[in-house]
DNA sequence: ATAATTCCGTACCGATCAGTACAAAAAGGA
DNA sequence: TCCTTTTTGTACTGATCGGTACGGAATTAT
C-alpha cells in the first residue's frame, strides 16, 4: 500500500473558501492558495481538480453552511421580526469589523461569474431561491402565530428582503456611513408591518 | 508642426467604458482594449495612460452619464412615484433584453475593486449617495405636492430604494424568474405610501 | 528488509499579462 | 520641398498565469 495524505482535506478546503471569498475567482491564483492551504500545487491538483472544480467545492460547502446558519437563526430568536432583523444587523456588524470587507460568497460570485457562465448563474441563483424560501417560512409562521399581519404576501415580501439583503451586501463594499444602511434598514423592515 | 490624431478620443473612450462594464477591471486586457477601441497600444499609453487611469476616465464618464439620466427621469415622468417605479422597471427590462447582463458599472466596480482598495470604495460611495440624494429630493417634491404621505422619513426611504437598487441589479445577474424581482419590486414600492 | 505505491517538491511548459523601445510613416509649417 | 513633430505598427520585455512531467522521498504491506 502507500503513504496516506499528511494534510487535512477538509481545513485545505476551508482555506481555499476563505482566499476565494475574499479575493474572488480571476484574482485569485494557484499561488495563492497553494500559500494559504499548505499544500503543493500537484497535491492540489491530485485532491480537487483543476482551479474551478476547487472553486465549486468551495462554493458548495460555503452555500451549505450558510443556508444552515440562516436556517438556525431564523428559529432561534424570540420573534420573526427580531430574527429577520438580526440577519441584517449581523452583515452591518461583520462588515465594520472584518479587514477587508468579504460580502457574501454567493453574491460576489453571482457579479463576478453569473453573467459570462450559465452555471454560474444556475448556482446563485439557487442559492438566493433557497435563502428566500427560509424567510418566506419564517414570514409565514409569523402570520400564523399572529405576530404578522394577515395580509401580507410572505412570498412577496421574502423576495424583496433578499433582494435588499444582496444590496446590503454590496453597498457595505464601499464602507458607506453605518447611518446610511441602517436607516435603510430600519425603513425596509417596516414592510414587515 | 505634427500631424494630428487619426481616432476621436471620446469615442475611444466609450469603447473602452463598454468593455470595462461589461468584463470589469481584472478580466479585461489590453488587447480586448486596443480591439474595441480600434487604436494601438501605443496610442492608448499616450492619450489616457495606463490600464488603471483609463478605468478611472471610464468610470467617471459612466457616472456622470448615469447621473444625468436619473436626474432627468425623475422630473419627467407624471407622478414621483411612477418616475420610481420607471428607473427600477428600466433596470428590470435591460437585464432580460442585453446579452450579456453587465448591470452597473459603478455598482460592479463597487463589488470587484472596493473592497481592497479606498480610493474605489471613496468613488463608488460617492456614486451611490448622490443617486440616494437624487431619490430624496424627489421624494421631497413628491411630499410637497401632496402626492406622497407627509410622514415619510425621505432620507431613510431614498437610501433603502438605493440600497434595493444595488441589490437589483446583482440579483438580475443570475437571470431570475421575472416575476420573482417583480414580486420584489411592488413590494418595495409601498415603502412610498 | 524489500518491494510496491502514493505523495511531495522542483522545475518546467506555452500562453498571456501590462507596459515599452524603436523606427517607419504621416501630417503640418515653412 | 524639406524639416520637425507626433502617431502608428511591430516587436519585445520580464513577470505571472494555470497546468503538468518527473524523479526522489515517505509509508505501508509483504
Amino acid at each position: 500500500m502507500a503513504r496516506s495524505k499528511e494534510f487535512d482535506e477538509r481545513a485545505a478546503l476551508d482555506a481555499a473558501m476563505q482566499v476565494f471569498w475574499e479575493k474572488g475567482y480571476e484574482a485569485t491564483s494557484l499561488s495563492d492558495l497553494t500559500a494559504r492551504m499548505g499544500i503543493q500545487r500537484t497535491s492540489l491538483y491530485a485532491t480537487f481538480g483543476d482551479k474551478q472544480s476547487l472553486f465549486l467545492a468551495c462554493l458548495a460547502k460555503y452555500s451549505e453552511a450558510t443556508m444552515a446558519y440562516y436556517q438556525a437563526k431564523l428559529q432561534k430568536e424570540t420573534t420573526i421580526r427580531e430574527a429577520i432583523r438580526s440577519c441584517f444587523a449581523d452583515i452591518i456588524a461583520a462588515a465594520y469589523d472584518a479587514k477587508p470587507n468579504r460580502g457574501c460568497f454567493s453574491i460576489n460570485t453571482m457579479v463576478e461569474l453569473a453573467p459570462h457562465d450559465p452555471e454560474f448563474a444556475r448556482i446563485t441563483r439557487h442559492n438566493q431561491t433557497q435563502l428566500q424560501v427560509l424567510f418566506q417560512q419564517a414570514i409565514e409562521r409569523g402570520m400564523e402565530t399572529g405576530e404578522l399581519a394577515e395580509k401580507l404576501d410572505a412570498a412577496a415580501v421574502s423576495r424583496s428582503l433578499v433582494v435588499y439583503m444582496a444590496g446590503l451586501l454590496v453597498t457595505l463594499k464601499s464602507k458607506p456611513e453605518r447611518e446610511f444602511v441602517e436607516d435603510s434598514l430600519s425603513t425596509l423592515l417596516q414592510l414587515l408591518k
